[in-house]
DNA sequence: TTATGGATCTTCT
DNA sequence: GAAGATCCATAAA
């Protein structure tokens, strides 16, 4: 049975609220008829231009732009030359933040991520940023489209599911990296570090 | 088990 | 032309 989709009034609130209510959500993608769905381990906040590790920090331009949109958009971008990174833009419109998806937890279509992928490793299948959009098949192509409209990918209520969240600085980033803005389920295994 | 190097491309300077 | 919110295979310890 497919997960029922979030309530939009879900979305507008801070980056930090959004980063801790994602955690324990499943996100649901619908590829040629199947159903890809992970519940949400891992995620990082990336505030307004004062916070210097995020991309809107050097003002908008055509790659971020939709990070400057409203809440619940989208954010593909792409970084070292083949690794994309999925973001959910947050707070207000304009301001330029977004809560970056590092890791979920495979529950659906696992046969499919594993094609994806082209490893053997349950546990290497989601843990990472780029692992999870790998597995998802999250292309460029997915840049802005609207969480709160779409049916092919959403996210969606988890029901009953018990953890801990636990907050840590960001990872893979030298700006403003003692900031604590990384929130992680506890003793999650698809966790990308511990 | 940890360390290292290669892959590979968009964006802005 | 350089930097970047990374991952993975392979090598060393």
């Amino acid at each position: 049975m497919l997960p029922k989709k979030i309530n939009n009034s879900f979305f507008p609130c801070t980056t930090k609220e959004l980063a801790k209510k994602l955690l324990g959500k499943v996100i649901v993608r619908e590829l040629n008829g199947e159903f890809l769905i992970g519940r949400i381990v891992e995620a990082e906040a990336y505030l307004d231009k004062n916070d210097f590790a995020s991309h809107s920090a050097v003002g908008l331009t055509k790659r971020n732009e939709v990070m400057f949109g409203e809440a619940g958009l989208i954010y593909i971008y792409f970084t070292y030359g083949m690794h994309y990174c999925f973001n959910i833009v947050s707070g207000e419109k304009g301001k330029g933040s977004a809560v970056l998806i590092r890791a979920v937890e495979p529950l659906e279509g696992i046969e499919v991520m594993f094609e994806n992928r082209k490893i053997k490793n349950f546990g290497d299948l989601t843990n990472g940023p780029s692992k999870f959009c790998q597995a998802f098949k999250i292309e460029k192509s997915m840049n802005g489209i609207d969480l709160k409209k779409s049916e092919k990918i959403f996210i969606a209520d988890s029901n009953d599911y018990k953890f801990e969240i636990g907050v840590s600085r960001r990872i893979g980033i030298v700006k403003s990296s003692e900031k604590m803005l990384r929130f992680f389920i506890k003793g999650n295994k698809f966790l990308s570090r511990r």
